[in-house]
DNA sequence: CTTATAAGTTGTACTATACAACTATTGAAA
DNA sequence: TTTCAATAGTTGTATAGTACAACTTATAAG
């Protein structure tokens, strides 16, 4: 989009007005309203896996995209919702029923073609969980890598562009905060950290790098040594109690091994 | 928000179900609609300072917020408006009768407490335009500079937060994009770019680490040396035809002075 | 005791920038 | 026409934060 511009010389411009507005009041009654949803992109790692959840579309003729995966979601119950990240939060337990370690709104999509029923706007967030085995979801939901979801993989309505915009929002966070610590229990290690950042990003990291800069942002604090399965006991760590949110980092994590 | 924990040992979770759902399709006629708007912070430099444009909210009694000053917005027609940025574009050319040279959506905002008239959505989208003297805005706007908002300064409904929200994406994109280029018109001068970097951070860089950086990202090209008020004419830039976005520099600006 | 393996450290190289001092080009004053 | 003021633009050194590779350390298994 260029600024419209004027010849030079030309003094003033004048708002285009689509005809005389009716008091806000009287408007707040006259349009008709489109239907308000919220859309959640659940992140997961699972055996060493970034793994995102779909549900299932119901399976008959008088629905849109019938027996299509999606991303779990649905329409906002201004009865029972206070706001929008309420209603984020009661449709993450209705799916998975657990509480997120961390939710973020991705952004909002509205327009008509969405849904052939009409007009409609959803508000998506992204959760990130830490796995659960044999945790019970909901009918007809899974855990999908989210390597396969590529153009030719089809969601339902534009999920697909729903998902795209909140695993980019995914990984650009990953490449310069510390939400990841969020996606483990804690104590965790070092390796076990760099290996969650690595899952998502999709690509090895150098560890003498990581540590330097994972400990000098000052955001983690030792629990003491730890057995894993490796030879070598590592040291324990947890986020500081003081630290309710993700840190930046001053750069993006930039090189690989 | 901490993940919800099980005992060691516990196999499976139930998720909460709030009673049968009803089908989908039923459910779409059931729910009450919350109203859906969309509000703009509509940025601009002018004389050196950062400004965002205002509206004033009519002054009735039956009015909330009467009198005072909002981020302008509205109603989303669906009649008119294909979509949310179809509708943001349109408020931006009724408000200022000019379109923007960069619109991006900063968020939404949702719930029962922020209209007294009930349940309400806004998505929020920020905008830049190049400043123009005398151009006719909307009755009752003006801009204003945003050192003067602070939290003394009280905006409309939850405004403020959209505002912090809308300033805090702005200064954050231009610590590692190239978007205050869209708020020029070309050609512009490395001096006048740098200077809107300045008005928009509130703090000087350094001109050497800034011309090395910003010519570095390869996003502009030369349009000869023009005059401008400097004894000595500068060399004139655009940003390239086959650039329609801003880039990203490898890190935020650091240093000052 | 030896060896394999992963945890963790150390040292050199490199890159983008910070900071400061420098040169270049013009208009206007003398 | 020379000099000066002012801004455009360059150059050189220092520094920070990694990237990369080689190294040491701690444990379990044999």
């Amino acid at each position: 989009m260029a600024a419209k511009k004027k010849k030079p010389g030309s003094t003033a411009r004048k708002p285009a007005r689509a005809g005389k507005k009716p008091a806000n009041t009287a408007a707040w009654k006259e349009f008709p309203r489109p239907v308000t949803t919220v859309d959640l992109a659940i992140f997961t790692v699972k055996e060493d896996d970034l793994c995102v959840l779909l549900v299932q579309r119901p399976n008959s003729p008088r629905e849109p995209w019938p027996d299509i995966q999606a991303l779990p979601g649905g329409i906002v119950d201004i009865n029972k919702d206070d706001d929008l990240i309420a209603c984020a939060k009661r449709k993450l337990r209705e799916k998975t029923g657990i509480d997120a370690s961390y939710l973020e709104q991705v952004g909002s999509w509205g327009g008509k073609s969405r849904d052939p029923r009409g007009w409609t706007t959803t508000h998506v967030y992204f959760a990130l969980i830490s796995y659960v085995e044999n945790a019970v979801l909901e009918k007809g939901s899974q855990w999908l890598e989210v390597g396969k979801i590529t153009s030719n993989y089809q969601l339902a309505f534009d999920h697909n562009d729903l998902f795209k915009a909140a695993i980019e929002r995914l990984r650009s966070k990953v490449e310069y905060t510390s939400l990841p610590a969020y996606l483990l229990e804690p104590p965790f290690t070092m390796p076990q950290l760099q290996q969650v950042y690595e899952v998502v990003l999709g690509r090895r990291l150098d560890k003498s790098s990581f540590r330097t800069r994972t400990l000098s942002m000052d955001f983690l604090e030792e629990t003491g040594r730890i057995k894993t399965t490796a030879p070598r006991p590592a040291m324990g760590y947890r986020i500081k109690k003081t630290q309710s949110q993700p840190v930046n980092f001053p750069r993006p994590l930039k090189g690989g091994v």
